[in-house]
DNA sequence: CCTACCGATCGGTAGG
DNA sequence: CCTACCGATCGGTAGG
């Protein structure tokens, strides 16, 4: 038999990142007082004893899966900032990038995480805090910059990015999200409106030759 | 022994609004999984034989109290939206507006209330959906028919009033509210920027003399 | 209206 | 000898 099938001194089931991965999605299926680690460790094919030599507790398990997650959803608008930095057409740039944050912010797990760490938010301060800053301001930081880029360059009137960049994203995800967040996850958003819409306000206020916004 | 001490024949303890109001008191500062019907028994000084003779079971419970808080926030915002109707200056009028809805929303039971309703969503769809129904949708709503009114007298320009409605409400508490949610509950909200900005982002797409939007 | 109690299951840890 | 892992079960508590 060879050593690769044998295995030996090797773990069987899944560690270090699988195991994160493995047990999200436990916890995004059941919530956290429906998970168990029971089922996390049964999930992973690894015993509740390894399972708790890896993660010393539930919570810190939790804490663990968050971090991993912002960690892996940083910086991820960045590629769509760079085309939305060089877009020929700044109005159809804008509406470009609003619609891929729209359906990644409403994609089901990034939702069902948000709900998750929600609700944890005062037990788990630390953590929710952790992942605000990682997947949410950090990102608003970023898109700041691209404005503040665009307005160097004539295309916006942007006094202040940050503030501009928040409400283009409100403008943008307010409705859907909150929508979505209290109505069942079967709402197809049929009748969201056109992130167009929240662009062309954008653009009244911010625009290159518009708004008293600037006067 | 006078008949109001010995209350022959009443119960003890709360029942009906009181139960409830008291039931929510105890899932707001524990969550929904870390409320057992012992503690809200105890608190409502009854047995949890009585409690469960009024409330079925937990969830049923739980839809009680979500049904009665949804209930009285109803039209809560009219008397505000008289007043905007009437306002002198529409620009002021709607900063008033907006610091009253701020201060609404970002209220601690209401976030809690919010935080405790969104993380039973997927498990209690229903009662997700009327919540969101009577304390959202009803005064985004209620807040279109004021801006068409104002749209009537010339003070505004509203095409879609439902739409502009739903602007103006995640500009002013959009940023804030994804903080609150999100961060402990002790954050000041120091660095949340003025109703102003998201009223004057407004008024630069809908304001009387104004505007691409309309173009 | 209450005390007492149930079947089951929780997060966490023992010895080997 | 070590690291990695297991079956079995602990004391408490949940909703009903």
């Amino acid at each position: 038999m060879p050593p690769e099938t044998r295995r030996r001194g090797r773990p069987s089931g899944r560690t270090g990142t699988d195991l994160l991965d493995t047990a999200r999605a436990v916890f995004l299926e059941h919530g956290y007082a429906g998970t168990t680690m029971d089922a996390i460790a049964a999930r992973a094919q690894i015993s509740k004893a390894s399972l708790y030599r890896e993660h010393p507790s539930k919570d810190a398990l939790f804490a663990a899966i968050v971090r991993a997650w912002a960690d892996a959803g940083r910086d991820a608008m960045r590629p769509h900032l760079q085309r939305l930095e060089s877009a020929e057409d700044t109005r159809e740039g804008l509406i470009a990038l609003a619609e891929i944050m729209r359906a990644g912010i409403l994609g089901r797990e990034v939702l069902r995480m948000r709900r998750l760490v929600t609700s944890e938010a005062e037990r788990l301060p630390e953590v929710a805090a952790a992942y605000l800053e990682d997947s949410w301001e950090r990102n608003i930081r970023a898109l700041a910059e691209t404005l503040r880029a665009l307005a160097d360059r004539g295309r916006l009137r942007a006094p202040d990015p940050h503030l501009a960049a928040e409400q283009l994203t409100w403008l943008v995800i307010g409705a859907p999200l909150n929508r979505r967040l209290l109505a069942g996850t079967d709402d197809p958003d049929g009748h969201a409106a056109p992130v167009a819409t929240a662009v062309d306000l954008f653009l009244a206020g911010y625009g290159p030759e518009n708004g008293p916004l600037h006067a």
